[in-house]
DNA sequence: ATTGAGGTTTGATCGAAATCAAAACGCAGC
DNA sequence: GCTGCGTTTTGATTTCGATCAAACCTCAAT
């Protein structure tokens, strides 16, 4: 059930404000494009948007995660990214205004800014740092849509899961403790794995001194980890 | 080797000039842009840059193929795109000054239109048109980089390898034939596979009416293609 | 505390594609 | 037409991860 606020909270436009998408853009630059902001909430499994659907809107989120994935003809679902706090989604719609490539879901109870493309698009003409700004998102979204092919290719199911525990380890840590964001079936999916493969991955990286107790993932050594 | 003209010929200017970036692009646009161009010429095999380098350049493709590829710790390959006529690779380095996220090498004999990334920087926030074009760009190169994601996750390698030949038929035809653009190791690069399950694929795709002789693909009857 | 429903783990099996090895093919240069 | 090199194909084997099935764990609702 979609559930939408005409007019941004406090809260919200803090989050906003300090998202890749409009960090370091003016006052003016922000006004005029929270002019067409709505908020929108979504439930766990809510469908934002599908793959076909006309691209009437892009989406910022600002609390919890959204799942992109595509299906196969027989109906099997394929994650091709996972969309967090502060994350640009769908805004290839903007310049490209063939259908969505792709179909968008609540992966838990969310909050979204949505934006109309049709009004955005104009914007862009209109003022240089908005279209600075949605071309740093564009290029963003772009590195990390090729890392993941490069990822898929390249490693196996521990080692992606290794790259993954190591990106949340700051740079110089001995070692380190973090907490999931999120399910674990939903990080398989991200890593393009099953969510039993993600499990055994896990318990492969027990040998690098990794343990696992519910979302909590702690790490001996990581520098040993980056070895493996 | 490298071998730079500093002045574009006519003919690449064409070229240029109907590539998707500058397609639609007022002349003075054009011109603007092309003060900042030079033409780069490689021979099979040339690497155009490394993973790691400093983005002072993005490129377009004038003739040739030029292989997008990542290296893992051990040192194995693995090809995350490939860019022919027209495409334009590594631009995410005008936003993004971080250093390019792959290695580029000319497959075969290439010329490439080479742009300064600091110069067209500059130009993108004087001219909205310009920034119009490359946000277009992105987004094209962002919406492949998923549907290769997808196709990935989704698709076994016939599976793959018929949605290739199916993008170079006619879109209503019954059957057709064309000439593969490059070697067949290339392909299988682009689509993730090995040389040799790319072979098997086309062996695999003899029951659909899909026949091989040398780079030339002949496809009985694109529907049945289609279903399988 | 008990129940029940998701989510996660473990076990067994299967299948797709990588890898290694060698044969066959295609083609440019002589 | 031959020669020889690089590409592609074919064959045998191995490996990784998907799938199916069942047990287990967690936690919210009763």
């Amino acid at each position: 059930m979609v559930n939408k606020i005409l007019k941004l909270n406090g809260r919200d436009r803090d989050i906003l404000a300090t998202s890749p998408l409009f960090k370091g853009m003016s006052q003016q630059g922000f006004s005029k494009v929270i002019e067409h902001v709505a908020v929108s909430s979504f439930e766990a499994k809510d469908l934002i948007f599908r793959e076909g659907d006309s691209p009437e809107y892009f989406y910022t989120v600002l609390t919890g995660f959204v799942r992109a994935y595509r299906l196969n003809r027989e109906g099997r679902e394929a994650d091709i990214a996972v969309y967090g706090p502060g994350d640009t989604f769908a805004e290839t719609g903007i310049f490209n205004s063939d259908a969505y490539g792709f179909n968008a879901q609540a992966a838990e109870g969310i909050t979204l800014a949505r934006f109309e493309t049709e009004s955005v698009r104009k914007l862009v003409t209109e003022s240089p740092e908005i279209a600075f700004a949605l071309m740093t998102t564009l290029s963003c979204n772009l590195k990390n849509a090729l890392e993941c092919v490069a990822d898929d290719r390249l490693h196996t199911a521990p080692q992606r899961v290794a790259n993954f525990i190591l990106k949340h380890c700051p740079e110089s840590a001995q070692s380190a403790r973090f907490r999931l964001p999120f399910q674990k079936s939903l990080l398989a999916g991200k890593l393009g794995l099953a969510p039993e493969a993600l499990s055994r991955a896990f318990s492969s990286l027990k040998s690098a001194g990794v343990s696992v107790h519910g979302r909590v993932i702690e790490i001996n050594d990581v520098s040993a980890l980056r070895r493996f």
